[in-house]
RNA sequence: GCGGGUGUGGUGAAAUUGGUAGACACGCCAGACUUAGGAUCUGGUGCUGCGAGGCAUGGGGGUUCGAGUCCCUCCACCCGCACCA
């Protein structure tokens, strides 16, 4: 009898459906075991090849594990809200709800023909109000929960609201609190809530009316249209995962992902730990004491070399012939008294010599006597004057008299004149990993949006500044990210260094991001590159503090050196000064340990239609939860999706939904208005897995009974796609559903695999440009051609089909012409794609299953590889899965003859015979291999097993019972439709689904002997049989006198002779 | 640039602990049965050489009696992150 696959296949599928074969319940005696597959977003599109990998190997899991006498829970369902539905909706006007409705009877009507033991029962839908009642309320409970930070968990925010009524916070009493009006004190609260609302920038794009998502956006306009796209401040719903950055990154350790899975996850939260060090700013530096240094930038100087000499010696005839009044004044001022200002005498600047100076505040003070009333020296102090006030000096004068008689009005003025400029005693806070470098600062970096840039500009410096900030400004986040030139500009300012109170230039660039850290860096050009390229580019003079391990061409961010010129650093290795500098930085108060993340809070609000309506409304603008009795805040149903005014979602225009009445006794004033975005695509995704355990539960999101039954996933299947989104965020719900102790667990998938992509492999055609004649391969060097996609469906490997070809398109080859290869072939180009429509490269699986059975296509695309590694698609090959499954029922039937000229169907031929050992030999070999290779995911060898397995049995011509009954129960996972039929066909009455699985008994497998390899100085020369237990004594003298040996030992001695038992031998000459 | 991964026949790939490299398939070649076959079966198939043999796991080096596997180094490709201080 023939192997009719696609009766047989349908009539179990029918059959397994009406006897409820793979509903689980929730109460068995068995072990559980719960293996689950990342839920499909419904696509217009329908399954491809692709999409069922992870499904048959999640399936095959679940199998395996029911045989071996686990209760398995193995749901689907979909993740059905999403932009594509409501994008289609605004196109063609069709409901959101009804496209998404045909799609999913699609999507199971493809998923069932594959043969999966999903149990259906436990469907979710995630725009279904039943389901995203739960998400509302999971919401609810984020909103109104809050991340202590001593406990490290997320608690109810009404116990935050005690602490504050009755200790205060850390920033008032309370009865600072007490007194707060309620807008406030809601404003405070949102500050800790979990979920919660703030302003931030989404991508505005004026042209379409709408918001778009990061994606939409390419080269600052949109994807459609070309419209330019402007940040926009929105309020905006948040998700605080930032609060839970370290239990995120704790929980890696304690689950089975790949290793570049949590590398990615580890990446993405980007922890680091440093030092958030004060620097105090000031407006001018230290001049050099000599008033020398050729190197140092503009303003550091004071006056020329040679000048300074000449200079100095009046300075110093000066500073002896002091007036009474300059020494009065000098006792005031010297030694910082007054303002903690340092004042010089008689420092010479440029080409003159002021009484006083202050070069701090760059502030000169002059005491006049008679002389200057002259006229020359009028001309002189106004030139003087001129040439100070360009270089951003303040003068200011005292009469000899006003110092002798009224010293205290001098100080006042002189004290006022030197509080020019305050306020920016403020300090500039930066972030570094690398506080051990310190002493190798050498000028500091601002974010181009840096607040403090304001205040500290120099006066000179202030036309520059701003230029570069425009420039900044006009370029998008892309271009900046993308463009490696050096670029900057030098704010005037100085920041003071806090141990060696070295003056240290502030500057801008944009390669300091203003969202991390605290926007600002100290740079260590001799550590870093990029301040040593900014360094060099701007010619900013390098401090070495790593000796000899810096060689003036490049940075060394090596953490392995002892540094130099460090001060009390000195001689220690970095990695050990790193915390002796936080230490001494914390005890001098200038600074603190700070641990850093890249990763920010999640965005929660999407200016959308298709997707879970936010249970708020706003009161008067304070955001007011509902309760859980409100829920389900049902989708409004809506027949346009336009986008609502100034940016809000869809909803906004529906002015009766949005806008609510005040309640009975209120005032009618006050607004009530509903929140008008809605969820994003992960909300409904971040906790499905809880929902399959008690799917129908219309009290609870889940009962406890039932999460501590299943608690987490054990097995989790799915693309590298969601590493950093769908994972991170529902293990941050599942943190917080633990925290409030909704269930027992706080990590939701124990173990995860990840599925390779399968990519489409493109096939081409090549058109002779303007014609209607097609190019083979071989020969497009000879011509202009065209190269078209062409469906691979219609290629025989890479030789295409012409007359299929010639159907194809409506027809719009219908006259082709081609030039053929020599040997009358027309081969197609070729190139690895991803799997798309457009790209002509899909394959459907319900054309594989119509065409080889799904038992054949589930084979097949296992035995493809790992089930990790991604992998073109390619159909060949499937023939030799199918054969295979072909001589499996042949081991069971006879062949159909011809007899009287009439079809005779074969005849069962299976046997009750006793089996031979030979045959329980590739009996128990197989269970083994297949168990170790089902347990490791190992599902291409384990199908090669079973080819090998048949192979032997039909070259056996082992028809019996006992074995064949045995092989079918292994089969089962993998091929179950064959492994049902056949094991009835054998007599059972009962399903094979819940069989016995096979136990391995070693006793059948064992050898007696071994043939042994035997090398002659590590080359494989013959092998020699020898008994198992034979050791080195009793093989040597055999091995010795072989004849090959010998011929390989040309008369020399063995120096030695290696004998691994059960392994080999190597004879050493 | 950083992190993770991969490199093996004409192709997809095996080799779980350092121990007979290429299992199992596809393809190809030859043959059998057939009116025919894209059905089924048998045999062959890494490269090279008439042969004994030699050469082969991205390249180079090392450790070892023995290396696809371990170490060093270089190269190529894929994935992720990307001015994160």
């Amino acid at each position: 009898m023939e192997y009719k696959f696609r009766e047989i296949e349908a009539k179990w599928q029918k059959h397994w459906k009406e006897t409820n074969a793979y509903n689980v319940n929730n109460n068995s005696s068995k072990p559980k075991y719960y293996v689950l597959d990342m839920f499909p977003y419904p696509s217009g599109a329908g399954l491809h090849v692709g999409h069922p990998l992870g499904y048959i190997a999640s399936d095959i899991y679940a199998r395996y594990k029911r045989l071996k006498g686990f209760n398995v829970l193995h749901p689907m369902g979909f993740d059905s809200f999403g932009l594509p539905a409501e994008q289609y909706a605004l196109e063609t006007g069709q409901h959101p709800a009804e496209t998404t409705k045909k799609n999913i009877a699609t999507f199971k009507k493809q998923l069932d023909k594959i043969g999966f033991c999903f149990d259906w029962s436990r469907e979710v839908q995630t725009s279904d109000p039943s389901y995203y009642k739960w998400t509302q309320k999971i919401f609810l409970e984020l909103f109104n929960s809050y991340f202590c930070d001593t406990c490290k968990k997320a608690k109810p925010i009404s116990e935050l609201v005690k602490k504050y009524e009755t200790q205060g916070g850390k920033h008032f009493t309370a009865e600072q609190w007490n007194n707060s009006s309620e807008a406030e004190k809601e404003e405070w609260l949102m500050k800790s809530r979990l979920a919660y609302s703030s302003y931030g920038e989404v991508n505005w794009c004026e042209a379409l009316g709408t918001v778009l998502a990061n994606d939409e956006v390419v080269n600052g306009v949109s994807e459609r249209g070309g419209h330019p796209v402007v940040k926009k401040k929105m309020r905006q719903w948040y998700l605080r995962i930032t609060a839970y950055a370290d239990r995120l990154l704790e929980g890696l350790e304690k689950v089975d992902f790949s290793e570049s899975m949590k590398e990615m996850q580890r990446n993405w939260i980007g922890k680091s730990e440093g030092a958030e060090i004060e620097f105090n700013i000031n407006l001018t530096p230290n001049p050099s004491p000599s008033g020398e240094g050729q190197k140092t930038i503009s303003g550091y100087r004071t006056t020329s070399v040679e000048q300074w000499k000449f200079l100095l010696e009046f300075a110093k005839q000066n500073r002896k012939n002091a007036t009474e009044a300059e020494n009065a004044l000098w006792q005031e001022v010297r030694n910082r008294k007054i303002k903690n200002c340092k004042f010089r005498k008689q420092h010479p600047i440029a080409g003159f010599i002021p009484d006083f100076v202050c070069l701090e505040k760059r502030l000169i003070v002059e005491i006049d006597g008679e002389y200057h009333d002259t006229k020359e020296q009028k001309q002189y102090d106004e030139a003087r004057e001129q040439w100070l006030k360009e270089h951003n000096y303040q003068l200011i004068r005292f009469t000899n008299e006003e110092v002798l008689n009224d010293m205290p009005n001098v100080l006042q003025q002189l004290g006022e004149a030197l509080s020019f400029g305050e306020g920016l005693g403020e300090v500039l806070k930066v972030y570094t990993t690398r506080p051990d470098t310190i002493f190798g600062v050498d000028f500091m970096v601002l974010a181009p949006e840096h607040d403090l840039i304001q205040t500290i500009t120099a006066e000179e410096q202030k036309i520059e500044v701003e230029n570069y900030i425009a420039y900044v400004k006009s370029r998008s986040d892309r271009e900046r990210q993308a463009e490696k030139n050096i670029s900057g500009v030098f704010t005037g300012a100085y920041a003071v260094h806090p141990f060696s109170g070295k003056h240290i230039p502030i500057w801008i660039s944009e390669y300091v991001l203003s969202g991390y850290g605290t926007g600002a860096i100290m740079a260590v050009p001799c550590g870093d590159e990029r301040d040593f390229k900014f360094a060099k580019h701007f010619n900013i003079p390098i401090t070495n503090i790593l000796g000899k391990h810096f060689n003036g061409t490049e940075a060394n961010a090596s953490k392995d050196i002892v540094l130099e010129n460090s001060d009390f650093l000195n001689g220690l290795q970095m990695k050990e000064a790193i915390e002796v500098a936080i230490k001494k930085i914390e005890d001098e108060g200038i600074g603190t340990r700070k641990i850093n993340y890249k990763m920010r809070d999640a965005g929660f609000s999407r200016q959308r239609y298709w997707g879970e309506p936010f249970p708020i409304v706003w009161v008067n603008g304070i955001a007011k939860a509902l309760t859980e009795n409100d829920l389900p805040l049902e989708l409004p149903h809506v027949d346009k999706y336009k986008p609502g005014p100034e940016g809000e979602g869809p909803l906004a225009n529906i002015k009766d939904w949005i806008n609510l009445p005040s309640p009975k006794g209120e005032e009618q004033r006050v607004r009530y208005k509903r929140e008008s975005s809605t969820m994003p695509g992960y909300a409904g995704s971040s906790w499905y897995f809880l929902r399959y355990m008690d799917p129908h539960n219309n009290k609870e999101l889940v009962s406890k009974e039932a999460s501590d039954y299943w608690n987490s996933v054990d097995l989790y299947i799915g693309g590298t796609e969601h590493a950093v989104g769908h994972l991170l965020y529902s293990r941050m719900w599942t943190k917080v559903l633990y925290d409030l102790g909704y269930i027992g667990f706080d990590e939701p998938f124990k173990r995860l695999l990840n599925q390779g992509m399968i990519q489409g492999s493109s096939r081409f055609v090549y058109r002779v440009a303007g014609t209607n004649e097609f190019v083979s391969f071989g020969k497009i060097s000879e011509y202009k051609v065209q190269p078209l996609h062409v469906d691979v469906n219609i290629v025989d490997g890479v030789e295409l089909n012409i007359v299929e070809f010639k159907k194809c398109r409506n027809g719009e080859f219908a006259n082709a012409t081609f030039i053929l290869e020599d040997d009358g072939k027309y081969i197609c180009g070729s190139e690895v794609e991803k799997m798309s429509k457009s790209k002509y490269n899909t394959v459907n699986p319900d054309d594989l299953c119509e065409q080889y059975g799904a038992d054949t296509f589930r084979m097949y695309e296992m035995f493809l590889g790992p089930v990790e590694q991604s992998k073109p698609w390619d159909t060949k090959g499937i023939e030799g899965v199918h054969r295979f499954l072909k001589k499996l029922w042949r081991l069971f039937y006879s062949d159909n003859n011809f007899t009287n000229g009439q079809q005779v169907d074969g005849k069962p031929i299976w046997t009750s015979d006793a089996p031979t050992p030979e045959e329980l030999k590739v009996l128990h070999k197989t269970i083994k291999k297949i168990d170790d290779d089902t347990e490791r995911f190992s599902y291409n060898t384990a199908v090669s097993a079973f080819m090998v397995c048949i192979n032997e049995l039909a070259e056996l011509k082992c028809y019996k019972k006992e074995i064949l009954e045995q092989v079918l129960i292994l089969l089962t996972p993998y091929a179950p439709h064959i492994a049902e039929e056949l094991w009835h066909v054998l007599g059972n009455e009962t399903s094979v689904l819940d069989a016995a699985y096979p136990v391995y008994n070693e006793a059948f497998t064992k050898e007696t002997s071994k043939e042994y390899p035997v090398s002659i100085n590590g080359k494989l020369r013959t092998t020699i049989t020898f008994s198992l237990d034979a050791e080195q004594k009793d093989v040597e003298p055999i091995v010795l006198s072989n004849e090959i040996v010998q011929k390989w030992l040309e008369g020399k001695q063995p120096k030695k002779i290696i004998f691994v038992k059960n392994k080999m031998i190597n004879v050493v000459v």
